[in-house]
DNA sequence: CGTTGATTTGATGCCATTCAACTGTTGTGG
DNA sequence: CCACAACAGTTGAATGGCATCAAATCAACG
């Protein structure tokens, strides 16, 4: 439940080039050479691949202090588009090698972030492997609120459209809509406009003993130790339990009535 | 569609210590302590996560030269179960990493091994992203088909039961049973059995010269180059055509008819 | 203030799941 | 080698959830 704000080591900054793209232009094309590397400095990147039939796939979101490019092949097999306006730092391939077989902080800085892409991806992977939307659509905002850089008013600002959460999801933006909008009704998000949704974080600030407590007698599970906790967060029930902030447990596995 | 047999770097070796794990077994549990990995020499392993109800998702398989626990974490997110009897080299984490660091060789193995898992698990995430069971099905077919082991009988088998196919693809045994039938009724492949399902795989031996003329003239796709062909066999068009062979085309396209 | 694009809402159909019964395969012991 | 049990896979019918198509509503921008 940590902020990662694991950015590049300082000593790679100066190789690197600082570059701006306006909002829904392209960074990296498909078929583009894949001999660089992109640091996000500001704004939302997504990477995503094109199909027939104006279809689109999400493989990810990059927001600042996230790397992609890291991917080992001759060419990108997805592209890259800015969803904000957005300023990332370009790094040749052939430059980061260079310095890290010569820096040895800078390899062990470059394969942990290609690690936690892995990590990152895994965790995507999983929530993709539910067959309900609902499941999918929690785990997205679940990791949203881990991901997104905190903020006082107990809010957080999803920059990317309803049709960018489709297609990362793998449904559509109607789907999206309802269920986001059921989630609402049952207290466990707030909607607040279109181009920033908005939902509540104050379990963010909960640590894990507090939490404990709080888990008493649901549904007959009640883990013990903190490790019990992990464990049960990181499954989809843990999940939809942190998003309704234990505010609305008797709502809690209420369905959609759908009128 | 080359085989990749990209082993652990011969200097690594010494370090590691092999082990047998019979089929079914617990090779890693989900809350182990993540400080080693493990290089498969025989045999096949998946990674998955056990969900309430029994439910389970796969996020990966592993054949010999794979190597699976690079992931960037204090603990398994994951656990590893043997498909089949399998033999792995266990690696301490430690040891790799402090040889990383004298030996330049070895990081750089290291890091293609890690770059090259966030691939697998990018290309499974997108064929996740396919709302249709048909296409996430020939994904998973196209990608035994390159990562299999060639044979001389132009056949692969499949080591996994049909329920690690349904968890590794977010779907049913039952679906995953009739699409394969579907499969075979329009001669894409052929069931033989139940623990080796096996499949033609001529395709294999195609160069890529050779198939841009069969791809001439399909359903008004023709790609000209080398690199649009590329592209077009990604796509799930492509991959269907792979998996087809091209030898039944007129029936291509053709749906199930549930009778 | 009208236009454009994004989102929501509604009605319908299809496909995957579910539950259930059945069939085929594998492995074991007589 | 056969009989049997245990398991793995197939097949069928009914349900439900998501996609699809269509229309209405809302926000942003000039």
């Amino acid at each position: 439940m940590s902020i990662q704000t694991q950015s590049i080591h300082p000593s790679i900054q100066p190789v690197g080039i600082v570059r701006s793209y306006p909002r829904k232009s392209e960074i990296v094309r498909e078929d583009d050479a894949a001999d660089h590397v992109y640091e996000i400095v500001s704004g939302t990147v997504c990477a995503c691949r094109m199909l027939r039939e104006g279809r689109r796939q999400i493989s990810g979101f990059y927001f600042p202090g996230d790397v992609f490019g890291l991917e080992n092949a001759k060419k990108y097999n997805v592209a890259a588009q800015a969803i904000t306006n957005v300023v990332v730092r370009v790094i040749k391939k052939q430059a980061l090698t260079a310095l890290a077989s010569s820096d040895r902080a800078v390899a062990d800085q470059l394969l942990a972030l290609t690690a936690r892409e892995l990590t990152r991806k895994q965790d995507h992977l999983l929530s993709l492997l539910s067959t309900t939307a609902e499941e999918r659509i929690i785990c997205f905002l679940i990791d949203m609120v881990q991901r997104a850089s905190p903020r006082e008013d107990h809010l957080i600002a999803l920059p990317m459209s309803r049709l960018d959460i489709a297609d990362y999801l793998g449904l559509t933006i109607e789907t999206v809509s309802r269920t986001l909008w059921d989630l609402e009704r049952r207290g466990a998000i707030k909607i607040k406009g279109y181009h920033s949704i908005v939902l509540r974080n104050q379990f963010v600030e909960g640590r894990a003993e507090e939490m404990l407590d709080l888990f008493e007698g649901i549904k007959g599970q009640r883990p013990k130790t903190e490790e019990e906790l992990d464990k049960w967060l990181v499954s989809p029930e843990g999940k939809a339990a942190m998003l309704f902030n234990l505010t609305s447990l008797s709502r809690w596995g209420e369905r959609a009535r759908h009128s």
